[in-house]
DNA sequence: TCATTATTTGGCAATTTTGCCAAATATTAT
DNA sequence: ATAATATTTGGCAAAATTGCCAAATAATGA
């Protein structure tokens, strides 16, 4: 998960299902590329899928994700205010 | 952080600080090999370290760090369970 | 100071991942 | 059945990551 096309495809996701078409538009590459991400991550169990009617519609397979993200921008957060401001934040 | 030697460390510290020598023994890669690992995942801000005498403690900078080991544990979980009896279970 | 132990850095070959193309598969509408 | 649209798969070259060696740096104790 830790690439940067699948991490903006999750954190997409986060906010409701998408089909292939739609996530490719996001992630500005070949819909082949998209495809194959979306693939490793449904086998990887963090992604289902359904199809509706012509498309192909993911979605995020566990609820308990949305509190990963939360912790990244933690992380991430509490990271830039350390280089920033030379000081340490709770997180 | 995706890569297996980095997760292993990163469950490890979970359970509180240890010197490089010791998560080293633990992965049993190269001390030259986890050292770069620790190294950027410091830079990426998910470790801190200090030194104590004549080694070096690496521990997680951020607590809310535990959930995501969680998170991934139940999505691993629910996967697996999906695979053996194909059913859905809540996370 | 010198030797010892702990850790990091530079370099580079080997492995792994990525991304696009061409072709295949699946569904819907005509 | 055929065409059109959406998605996946196979293949492979390009790019990125990994892991070990040799050497450098840092702290401690004799």
């Amino acid at each position: 998960m830790a690439h940067p096309t699948r991490l903006l495809v999750m954190e997409r996701l986060t906010h409701g299902g998408q089909c292939v078409n739609e996530l490719t538009a996001l992630a500005g590459c070949d819909v082949t590329t998209l495809s194959k991400h979306l693939a490793v991550m449904k086998k990887a169990g963090l992604l289902q899928c359904e199809r509706r009617g012509v498309s192909i519609y993911y979605q995020i397979a566990c609820p308990c994700f949305l509190e990963f993200f939360r912790c990244i921008d933690l992380i991430t957060a509490n990271h830039e205010a350390q280089i920033v401001n030379c000081t340490v934040l709770a997180c």
